[in-house]
DNA sequence: CTATTTGTTTATCC
DNA sequence: AGGATAAACAAATA
């Protein structure tokens, strides 16, 4: 599910353990979430730590403990983050469990798509593969030229695939593509390459604005986007276009299920 | 039984 | 070399 505002909203389902310290943990070792980083080591390193913040940016987050020990998690496809009594009892898709004074903290994946990190850098530092994340879309680092640049490089990808590479447009998913390219009123399919300077500005403009509207709305509270973005239509078998009331379309477009509205979303270049 | 899924990595072809 | 594309990963749900 998760894409840069679900990943914000299930960041901050861990906030009861800050401050509290990792009394003993439940791993699972044979699950493939512990493909980059065994369940003992991982285990071996939260007990008796306590965990001091955390952080997301795209669809990463990182769990800060004591002694600059950090846990990253990845939530893949179907992963959650939640939190439970502190006796809590894993169930069948809980692969980490770590038990602390007044609360558990779970993570759950029943697809095993995520994955977990562990690294204890030296001190004041911080994991490559935290630093190595793109700028945020929603900071002065990510600008029209970045699009730009990028857009030329990927020039014949459909610029929905494009908008799904982390390299550029860190948190962005299959959802937010789409609700991105709809108000932008580009068409998926449209070669990245062969849109029109007025394009790429409403492309940028878009990508802010979901991001924004993304975290504002699901990133704090899981809230229900409202009805005139594509979100609630896009599932629905007979789903309408909220501006142009005409009949959505849905068909695999860089690998991944689209939706967009043909009345507003037009190719503007023959492929 | 078949098709589908809000993600990433790897292999393969160009 | 680097870009484009498809498959693989795994399990729930319809």
């Amino acid at each position: 599910m998760p894409e840069l505002a679900e990943v914000e909203f299930f960041r901050k389902q861990w906030n009861p353990g800050v401050e509290e310290t990792v009394a003993s943990v439940h791993a699972h070792p044979r699950a493939r979430i512990f493909r980059y980083e065994s369940a003992e080591k991982i285990s071996d390193s939260l007990v008796g730590r306590c965990l001091e913040w955390s952080a997301a940016q795209a669809k990463q987050m990182a769990f800060r403990f004591a002694g600059n020990c950090w846990l990253g998690i990845h939530l893949g496809m179907s992963g959650k983050l939640s939190f439970a009594d502190a006796d809590y009892e894993a169930e069948k898709w809980d692969h980490l469990v770590l038990r602390m004074d007044s609360v558990a903290l779970v993570f759950s994946d029943p697809r095993q798509f995520g994955a977990l990190r562990m690294e204890l850098p030296e001190a004041n530092q911080a994991p490559k593969w935290w630093q190595d994340i793109a700028p945020p879309v929603l900071s002065d680092a990510f600008t029209p030229e970045t699009i730009h640049q990028f857009l030329e490089r990927r020039s014949r990808s459909p610029i929905k695939a494009v908008l799904l590479m982390q390299e550029t447009f860190p948190g962005i998913g299959n959802w937010m593509a789409d609700e991105i390219l709809w108000r932008a009123r580009i068409h998926p399919k449209q070669p990245a390459g062969s849109l029109s300077a007025a394009k790429r500005k409403n492309l940028f403009a878009a990508v802010r604005e979901v991001a924004a509207d993304a975290l504002r709305v699901i990133g704090e509270s899981w809230g229900n986007p409202p009805d005139d973005w594509l979100f609630n239509h896009r599932w629905k078998d007979g789903g309408t276009c909220p501006v142009t009331g005409c009949q959505l379309v849905r068909e695999t477009v860089g690998g991944r299920t689209t939706c967009w509205s043909p009345r507003r979303q037009r190719l503007t270049t023959p492929i």
